[in-house]
Parts: structure tokens; sequence; C-alpha cells
DNA sequence: AGATGAGCGAAG
DNA sequence: CATCGCTTCGCTCATCT
């Protein structure tokens, strides 16, 4: 993509903080990607000019300069609000404001004594429906006495965080109790894991060919559950949000698209399209009786499989069925009872594969049902716009458009090659298997175990000082540990959002975070409990090197161990990390914690702790047998009172030593082969060993991933350890110990 | 050749 | 007053081994 295009696509998307263009409906076909924005933003353009606001009443504004956006936008934004456009600096009326992106040093001087400000005032203003203060968005910081800018922003925190406080001991689970893309992200996870445990239950039966699959979708969900209520808005342009100018449409109703209104969009540029436009509220609680009549009616037909796509949406496949019934008349039936239990309208699609049944469902909406096959989808779907297609957002449109595609019929144009260059292996592939009416008709193949566990707050985001953030960070983190309880994560990806260089510091959308420059890092975490895992992430944090008035959000992605495929790679633990293992065999150390600590063993004691406590690993290995029994039997005694009183001895020679590891490996057969690797390759098991050992199992333990295959590890391991040497003997009887205290309740 | 990480895009 | 811009997955590309 065009860098400038990807610009103002960051503009638009990340939080646009012009947000004047939106959408991405029509795709002219003209040309570039990146001229077609400008061309969107001149019909914007036009339509602004309808408008009859009056913020910039009284505004005399002069522009200098290149501004982003162009004069010509500025001009619509500043003439179609109420203001006026200054021609001439000298001449008789007095210009109330300049904009200006950047001024030279003569300038400067000139503009001295005028309210000089970025464009991103006036678009800003538009956006929010009101004249700003403009000092928030000053293009020359000395122009008139004022704050030092940090100071500025200190107090402009200072007065957003009255409002919105986001260190708040319930912030983040209120803020997350109001926000719909959280309800929707959760509910479809709990429906998915539900749908898994139903799948578990239904006999594995054969899977002729073809197959029926229906997608099930109510129509403009969150404004039918709004009118359900309020039946004589009906007819009336309708939309689901909070209300306010740069809040977002959840749900807007067809009346409302007919002006060219859509979910996602703000209201303020809702209501330019269509001023009529009626907000109303969330009702988070019926959508989820909604949703459970949905998915209870789909169940009650007892099909081969039901996947969900979404809140109000699921995939069914139900051929089984359809020997006996017409899948159309089922389709109706479905509908019919569902509307009479819940009183809104679904629609479905019905058809013998996955992309099939969803655009069945396209042209069914709204309240119908519609069945397409092979033969007669080719030219039903002729006309659909791309952007109709699964997988095909925004920016994949885009590019389409530049190749001359706008709908789906265009896609013959184009060779495969053509496809595959521009947009990539995946996606091209994907086309042409459209263009052919190809695709899965598996849909037990699209509910997937889950990957990773994820969380992130962008909203309100408003942190004085380092101390705050990591207050703040470490509030994400328990929400993020809340939800992961039973999992095994091996990696946490964090992820960091930066007010962009060039973002006003007030962002158009209240409390959001803005345009933000998005940058991660990926940390190993296995092993780590709760403090283990706040200290790591607050580091990480910090890393990031950011003002702290700049943070505008954060993300904390774990990704889950594959237990499903064995690999060849190892689980690295965090702190005992290659520095001090394998590419630095003089200087072998093992950190280890000053005291005691309760609840379970795991490696967060062993990191990021202020006063660790260095012991060679020689130290250990070279102690007689016996003393080593103690030191397992009792380590954290002895951790505490070896390190003053013995001197590290020098580095014992560089041996073929290699680390143990039970990394990547989940299977039992390859646990025990690596046990028995283990045992196979010392008289006695190294000190770093033991300790990765007894880390690995306390984490199969305390994670809850599979306690039963720590038990059986251990035992293979006392099973095995009969023919070796009294130190393994030891070793396994130690483990079994320590496994079974677990297992007895907490006295 | 496969694993991993950063980053982007899509979906709803 | 506003506002609640989440979460998971797939893919590409670069890098490491
Ligand atoms: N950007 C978005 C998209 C959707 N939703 C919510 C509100 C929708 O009601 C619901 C379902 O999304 P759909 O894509 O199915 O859209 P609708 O149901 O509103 O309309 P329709 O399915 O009839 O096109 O998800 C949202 O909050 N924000």
């Amino acid at each position: 993509m065009h860098p400038a295009a990807k610009r103002l696509h960051d503009h638009e998307v990340s939080g646009d903080e012009t947000n004047i263009e939106y959408g991405a409906s029509e795709f002219g076909g003209f040309g570039q990607y990146f001229r077609n924005k400008q061309i969107k933003l001149d019909t914007q353009l036009r339509e602004a000019n309808q408008c009859r606001s009056q913020i910039f009443k009284d505004c005399h504004i002069y522009l200098n300069g290149r501004t982003e956006p162009s004069h010509t936008i500025l001009k619509g934004l500043i003439v179609s609000n109420g203001g006026s456009i200054c021609a001439f600096l000298g001449g008789k009326t007095y210009a109330t404001h300049i904009v200006a992106e950047h001024l030279t040093k003569r300038k400067n001087n000139q503009f001295a004594n005028y309210k000089v400000v970025k464009p991103a005032w006036v678009v800003n203003c538009v956006n929010q429906g009101k004249l700003l203060d403009w000092t928030n968005y000053r293009a020359i910081e000395s122009s008139l006495p004022t704050l030092d800018p940090k100071e500025t922003q200190e107090q402009i925190i200072l007065e957003e965080r009255e409002k919105v406080n986001c260190l708040a001991p319930d912030y983040i689970s209120s803020y997350y109790a109001r926000s719909r893309l959280h309800f929707l992200s959760t509910k479809k996870a709990e429906l998915r894991s539900k749908c898994q445990q139903l799948a578990g239950q239904l006999p594995v039966a054969e899977r002729p060919s073809p197959r029926t699959i229906l997608h099930i979708d109510f129509d403009s969900f969150f404004v039918a559950v709004a009118l359900k209520d309020k039946p004589d808005l009906k007819d009336q342009p309708i939309c689901v949000s909070w209300g306010g100018p740069s809040s977002d449409i959840a749900s807007c109703n067809y009346k409302a698209r007919e002006f060219g209104v859509q979910n996602g969009m703000w209201v303020s540029r809702a209501l330019q399209l269509c001023p009529k436009l009626v907000c109303l509220s969330y009702n988070f609680d019926e959508y989820t009786r909604c949703s459970d009549v949905l998915y209870q009616e789909i169940v009650d037909l007892r099909p081969d499989y039901v996947t969900a796509v979404s809140v109000d949406e699921a995939l069914v496949d139900v051929t089984s069925l359809c020997s006996k019934t017409d899948a159309s008349q089922l389709a109706q039936e479905l509908r019919s009872r569902i509307k009479a239990k819940t009183g809104i309208e679904a629609s479905v699609g019905v058809a013998p594969n996955i992309f099939l049944a969803k655009m069945a469902l396209r042209l069914a909406k709204p309240a119908g049902v519609v069945c397409l096959t092979q033969s007669s989808a080719p030219q039903r779907l002729a006309n659909c716009s791309v952007r109709d297609l699964p997988g095909i957002g925004y920016h994949i449109a885009a590019k389409l458009a530049d190749l001359g595609v706008t709908n789906y019929s265009h896609l013959k144009r184009v060779t495969e090659n053509t496809l595959k260059n521009q947009l990539g292996n995946a996606v091209g592939t994907k086309l042409v298997d459209y263009l052919n009416c190809q695709d899965s008709d598996d849909i037990s193949l699209m509910d997937q175990v889950q990957k990773s566990v994820g969380v992130e707050l962008c909203w309100g985001v408003r942190l004085l000082n380092d101390n705050e953030v990591a207050q703040f960070t470490s509030n994400l983190t328990e929400e993020l540990w809340s939800r992961v309880q039973s999992l095994y994560p091996e990696t946490l990806t964090i992820k960091f959002y930066r007010r962009a260089a060039d973002a006003p510091f007030v962002t158009p959308k209240y409390m959001g975070c803005g345009r933000c420059d998005v940058t991660s890092k990926t940390r190993r975490v296995v092993g780590l409990d709760l403090e283990g895992l706040k200290t790591l992430v607050i580091q990480c944090v910090q890393s990031f090197a950011c003002p702290p008035m700049d943070m505008r959000g954060l993300g904390l992605q774990l990704r889950l161990m594959d237990t499903t495929t064995p690999t060849h790679h190892a689980i690295k633990f965090p702190q005992l990390e290659t520095a001090s293992r394998s590419t630095s065999p003089n200087k072998p150390k093992i950190q280890l914690p000053p005291s005691r600590r309760r609840g379970p063993t795991t490696l967060s004691q062993f990191v990021n702790q202020p006063d660790k406590v260095e012991v060679d690993m020689e130290v250990f290995d070279n102690l007689p047998s016996q003393i080593k029994r103690e030191i397992m039997a009792h380590e954290d005694e002895f951790l505490v009172k070896v390190p003053s009183s013995r001197s590290r001895s020098e580095p014992a020679a560089v041996t073929t030593y290699e680390p143990v590891s039970f990394r990547g490996v989940t299977s039992e057969a390859g646990l025990r082969q690596v046990l028995r690797d283990w045992m196979r390759s010392a008289e006695s098991p190294h000190y770093e060993d033991v300790c990765e050992f007894r880390d690995f199992v306390d984490y199969l333990f305390d994670s809850d991933w599979n306690w039963t295959k720590a038990i059986s590890l251990v035992n293979y391991l006392n099973h095995c350890s009969l023919n070796l040497s009294q130190d393994w003997q030891y070793l396994a009887k130690v483990m079994q110990e320590r496994v079974a205290q677990k297992i007895l309740p907490i006295n």
C-alpha cells in the first residue's frame, strides 16, 4: 500500500482523527486507493455543505501553508459549519484563527498575536459538534503566555481523570460491562465453547456430500432489540449507540442504511448523512436472551453440527435433517419460531458450503430465506460488492478496486496470478475459490481449540507518571490472569498504544486513544504466577520508553501452548534464559529466591527479585549425595543459608553438559522420552535440571493443564529410578511427596 | 524446513 | 455533557535455527 494511503487509512480506522472519511462502501475502480480517498472526501464535502451547523459561527479563519487535511477539505468543513474563510491576513476583517501545520520562524513572529491552531482543531470541532478550546491545538507553543506544555498536558489529564478515572478499582470491570465489543467477543467465546461441548455429545456420523449448511443471523440485531418496545419508531432511521457525537454506532436499521449510515460509524458522521437518525440505547441482557433463544432453537433441531459465529449468528449443518424435510422449509420454520419467541427477525441462507451460505444469508436479509446452489450462485452473486465477500474488508476491497474489481462478477477479469501477487497467496486463492463457488462444507473445522487469551483496553487511558502506568498495567494483568486460570500460557505479547507524534493530545473521540503508534513485544511466561507476570509486564511496558502521558492503551495476549501437535522445539523458561544456560557454559548461575514463599512454587520466584542470591551450579553438583538430598527436600531453607557461607567455586572445566528440557513436549510418550534421556545422561541429576523438572511438574499441576500427566510423569520417574543411583531415587521420592501434598486438601 | 515474533487485516 | 475504540484468528514477511 502506498505509504500516504496507509497513513490515511490509519487516520481513518485507528482513531481517525479526522473521521471525515468513513467506510469503504463505494470504490469506483478508478485508479489508486489513495485517490479513492480524495474522491470520497470530496463527496463527503458536498454532503457536509448541505448541513446547517453553526460550530464556527463568528469564526473568520485563515489557512496557512500546506495542511493535512487539505485546504479544500478544511474550507469545506469550516464553511459548512457556519464559519468563514479569511483570504488575506492584512485585510479589513481580522482573522479570528489561523490554521497551520508548521510555521517558519518569520511567520511565527508575524502570527504571534493570533490564535494559531493545528488543522486537527477544525476537524475535531466538527467531529465533536462544538467549538473546542483552541489552546489545546496550538501550532505555536509560545505564542501566548502559557503553561509549559508538559504542565498543560498534566492539567488536561487531571481534568480528564475527574471524569474518567482509569485507575479506579472497578474501572476495568465497569468499562467492560459497557463495551459492546467486549460483549461481542466474550459472548462469542462462550458460545463457541458451548458448541464444542455439544459437538462432543453428537454422534460421529458419516459425512455424505453434498452438505446442507444454514447460516442464520438476526437482522440489525441491536436495533431490532431496541425497537421491541418502541414499535412506532420502526420505520424511522434508527441506530444503537451511546448517543454522543463521537460515539460509535453499534447497529443501524435498514432505513438508516439508505442514507449511507453503517455499523461502526460515528454518530456525528451519521447525523451528517441522516439528520433525523434516532439513537437508542444498548440492552446487553436482552441480547443475551435473544441469543439464547436462537441457539436453543437451533440445538432443538438436532442438527449434525453447530458452529457459533457470533452472539446473533450461527452456522448449522442440517444435512441429515434435510433427507426428510426441505431445507428451505426448515429454515422458514426456524425463522418463525425464533421470531415468535424473541419478537425479532432473523434471516437464513441455505447452501452446500460455508461461503455460499454466507452469501445466501446476505441475499436473504431482511427477514427472508434464500437457497443457493453451485449453479444458481454465479448469477445471483454477480452484482454483490466484493466488500460483502467473507474475508474481504476495507483494505482488500480497496486494492481490488485498484484492479478494477468492485463486484463479484469482476473477479473473472483478473488472473489468479494477479490476485495472488497483489493480495497475497491466501486471499488470492480464496477469491478464486469464491469465483468458482468452492469452499469448505465442514463447519466443524471452524471451531478449533483456543490458541490465545488476551485482554486489551484503549479507552480512558490517561496516566500521569510511571507509577500510574505500573498501577494500570498491574490492574490489566490481573484482569488477564482472571481469564487464564486453567490454561497453559507459553508466551505473552504486550501491545503498547502510544499517541502518534503528530496526533493531538486531546483525542477527537472523547477519552479515546486517538491515533496511535502500536508496537508489541513478546516474552516467555511459562511457569510465572500472577506476581511474576505483573513484574514481567510492568518491566516490559517500561521498556517501551513512552512518556506516561502519551500512553493510550495496552493489550496483553497469552499464546497458549499447543497441546495437540508435539514439536521438536522446547519450552524456554523465561528467566533461565539462554544467557546463563547454554551460551555461557563457563558461568552457569541459578538465581534463587531469598526466602520461602507461600503457595505453589513457580518460576516467578526466580525472576525480577531485587535481592537475588546467586549460587554456582557446581556448588551443588559437587556436593556429596547426602547433602544434595537435603537440599532437594528442604530447598527453601537451604537457599537462604547457603550463599554467604560458601564462596563461589571456580567454574568447572567446560563439559558437554546439555540442560534437560521438557519444552514443547506435550504427549505422554514424548515426556517419558525426555525423562529417559535425562536419566541416561548423568549419574545423578544436575541441579538446574532438577529445578526445571520441578517447575515443569508444578506448572502442569498449578495450571490445571493436566495434573494427571504430572502425576504420571513423576510415577514414571520413580519407576525408572529404581535401576539408577540413589540420587535419582531420591529425586523421585521428593517429587512424589511434592505431588502428594498438592493433591491433599490444604489444612 | 519449521518455529517464532512483529505487524496487518478481518470479523461482529 | 461526552464515552465505554474488544478479542481471536489467519496471513505475510523477516529472522533464527
Ligand atoms: N462494528 C460493529 C458491528 C457489529 N456490532 C454489533 C451490533 C450488531 O447488531 C451486531 C451484529 O452485527 P451484524 O454484522 O450482524 O450487523 P446487524 O445485525 O446490525 O445487521 P445485519 O446483520 O442485518 O446486517 O454486532 C457492533 O457493535 N459493531
